[in-house]
DNA sequence: AGTTAACCGAGACGGTACGTCTTGTCTTCAA
DNA sequence: TTGAAGACAAGACGTACCGTCTCGGTTAACT
């Protein structure tokens, strides 16, 4: 009925959201971001530099983590695409080689510092999970699953498993381990993973 | 006695309790940790709790994370030993099943309290790695090299890169990713490690 | 030209003052005055308790001070009407003793609240001078005159600077000075007035 | 006894009040004041300037009237002192001429201020009294008594509600009534007072 | 009857100051 | 002469209101 899509949308009174703010506010985190770090980001200095109320901020995000994880995923850019190139070696070798660089300088600190955050703030990591550690992980076992499709991998293979193994050794380097995460890791990883496409032999 | 009396009674400050403050600043931090968690704790609170001066507390440790790590592991009980059964397939299974049940409830809010800590504070970072990280891992880089000698891992494994990708996996999960650590999970990561005890059949 | 003389004019087109909103705004701001005083009073407040958008209370008055004296004001009782018993003795007492309650309780708040407002904004000050301070003053003085003319005063006395005395003492013991507004005051004040009814014997 | 003196001494631990600060806070509140004018005033401008943190102002004075009016009297030459020639019309003309000009300009900003703010905040307002209104309005009392000592008053003139008509006047005219505080005002008040001198002809 | 301008409720906006909080340093005094 | 108590400078926090603005919608006089 159209009555009740009049309902539904009609709670929309009074002055709406202006985007122009909320452009400006994502913009001036990734510069502050770039400028100080994740660390020493104040949402004071967000809302001076856009030009914008504080309250503005705290109208739309619970916490200085949300602006700037959505600073970050709002920045295409970051987002590395999933290789598909029909070769599980080449597809793992690629994406980490793509994906390394940005874990370095000053991307890598916002990265690490919403991890950080996650860690600190139920809510935040509710968030963070939701729109970046899960539908990226997702996309890894994609990958794996043509691998596996191709006979790259044992067709027994538990990938989500598997994608804990990839992703965990890539975040366990990047947040806790000093270890680089060069190319030479990237080789090594995929050696190893290789070795999967044999049949289980054991339980 | 009287003296005993005296100085439980009485002011009991000033130089005398000099040995007494290290461990009661460690219990006191304790207590805390247990009572509102790491985010919430503060040296203050760790102070007025342990009847010491701030200073006190300042002049021994940088920071709170690293009165937490030394009142985590002063509690011996968060160290699980690394199990030496014969078998790697037992080993690892053990080891996890004994290692996760201490990253649930509080003493696992500290941990993951310290990971965060060490993305943004670089000081206790390398703290934390020195003291925690690396030494975790080389334990279990040796479980794994008695493993391969045993030939229950291909002779030319790289045993760095692979536990970084069991170590990875189960902090992945602890502090990313929303999926349990379980027996389940132990079971399907040793599962896959079986699998490259064949030779390498591809670089 | 016609455009011009059509815009000073301003012919009154479109929807006119809703007088609902108005008496809603004046009533929702007593009671707000009612429950938290003036001080902790709002323009927010007021525009939620009457169901009214901020910006129609800003359109038809300059502040909340505005607004609380119009909403004093239209509360007719809070006016007391000067007497006129033929007897300087008489008004004056009479006029103490009308006048001294309304000083006290929820609307003495009021009326002391707009006397400080009247310090912090000169516009208000103005407006509360205008409708407030002078009139009354007028009335006082008149009180005065028929006195006078009596002979209940000197002739030269100097009826404007004896109101400021009277005025004075009154809102002095009311705003500034911690000592009660009663009938013994009254009479005190009343007894010195009425020795100035002497010739003038000095300069 | 010593027990008692003790006790009252014996609660001084820790680092003592910077006097250094005390005052750094009392001068850039004067400054501040100068500059901006009470309204404007902020505590954040009066630490800022002071190079003092805003805990050690709200640790010591309950809001920025306090502060200001600390500022005030510590800045003695407000006070202006009430002279004694040995003449009620002398001392009275005198002190009128001596404290009319503290009304005017920023100064009289500042009083009128806070005598704002002794409306809106209750506890401001028993401050306000205790430290300035009421020891004035003594030293006035004083004033007249030495009048009526010698004669220049009635005996039985009730020297406390003159006080109250004496100031009132001024404060009426300072605060709320937009007349001059002149050298006329001053004669004219003097003038009536003068006239109180007869016996009471009349209760 | 249609146009149009001013009004209306709602509430987001830029801005400012608030009073609180925590950090790491400093000062004082007691034992 | 150490160490508890706690004041200090610094500065971000999240909140509260301010007075303005933008919406979609409603009246009512003027076409």
């Amino acid at each position: 009925m159209a009555e009740q899509e009049k309902n539904q949308e009609s709670f929309a009174r009074g002055r709406r959201r202006s985007s122009q703010s909320h452009q400006a506010i994502l913009q001036a985190a990734r510069e502050v971001l770039e400028q100080v770090g994740y660390q020493a980001m104040t949402i004071e200095a967000i809302a001076a530099r856009a030009g914008v109320g504080k309250k503005t901020i705290y109208r739309w995000w619970p916490s200085k983590a949300a602006v700037a994880l959505e600073s970050l995923t709002s920045h295409t850019e970051v987002y590395v695409p999933f290789p598909d190139t029909g070769s599980l070696e080449r597809d793992l070798t690629l994406y980490f080689e793509l994906s390394f660089p940005g874990l370095q300088g000053k991307s890598g600190t916002v990265l690490s510092g919403l991890a950080a955050e996650a860690q600190l703030d139920p809510v935040f990591a509710h968030e963070f999970q939701r729109t970046f550690i899960v539908p990226r992980k997702q996309e890894l076992v994609a990958l794996l699953q043509r691998g596996l499709q191709r006979g790259e991998l044992a067709p027994d293979t538990n990938l989500e498993v598997l994608a804990d193994l990839i992703y965990g050794a890539k975040w366990y380097r990047f947040l806790l381990h000093p270890a680089p995460l060069d190319d030479v890791f990237a080789r090594e990883i995929v050696k190893l993973i290789l070795r999967l496409r044999s049949e289980a032999s054991r339980t």
